[in-house]
DNA sequence: CTTATATTAAACCAATTGGTTAAATACTAG
DNA sequence: CTAGTATTTAACCAATTGGTTTAATATAAG
């Protein structure tokens, strides 16, 4: 019963996106870079909570880190969140079709409705 | 030290789409409705973690069930596919700047180099 | 060298996750 | 009613996650 050690790329970043500490830390730093302690004020939980988020993000590629004296700065990296979104991307159909598909069904009931007025209803059990 | 019960929407789905075998189910459940069995077929794990994995993909919304005599056909959902797609969306810029800017710096790079050829480095300590 | 600030590491804990096997349930067909 | 197929539930387990507190490390400033 051996489990995978580590996890693909993509399984990585959708697991680090889905945290609500996390995504609130990437919309921070969308506005710029931040150290861990900025990074923290919002939230009130301890540091080291903090830094284990923060790891999480820079483990899935999300954030980078610099030095400067006693700081690491952070910064947000695009390329995973792009691969991310990529890959949802290839669903559009999916939602875009069941639109179209309630457009379609919402002028039939209304064409039916100029027709004719029969209520039509499967005889339930 | 209480932990929240439940997570947000967004969180279940990103957790959901965390996985490779759940990302493979919905794959081959955006080629049309498939059964439980049908959609274990390609795993080697037990059918019980089979359902469970699609229970996760349930309860976070990408997919519905419905009932044909023993079977329990499923069906891909768009709706949170989308809200993920636009969460991610938000941060399209990040990932549009940074490439802008490594044009701009290949093209700086050529036009350094046709002007002259030194090459400038830092004093480093 | 000492002190202060910023960050990380270690050890610990409870809840969750992803798997297992065995048993129960739902429905069909004979 | 019985047997077979499809699916879920229950009980269990190991690994992971997300938090804690305490201690260590890194850097700057006196």
């Amino acid at each position: 019963m051996i489990r995978q050690a580590t996890l693909d790329p993509l399984s990585t970043t959708f697991a680090a996106l889905a945290d609500p500490t996390r995504r609130a830390m990437l919309a921070r730093l969308a506005l710029g870079e931040a150290s861990i302690n900025e990074l923290a004020a919002p939230f009130e939980m301890s540091l080291p909570a903090v830094s284990k988020h923060i790891k999480v993000l820079h483990n899935a590629g999300l954030i980078t880190k610099s030095r400067d004296a006693q700081w690491r700065p952070c910064r947000i990296e695009g390329e995973h969140l792009k691969e991310a979104m990529d890959w949802i991307g290839q669903y559009k159909q999916i939602w875009e079709d069941r639109l179209d598909r309630l457009d379609t069904y919402l002028l039939t009931l209304q064409q039916t409705s100029t027709k004719q007025k029969s209520t039509k209803q499967k005889s339930s059990t």
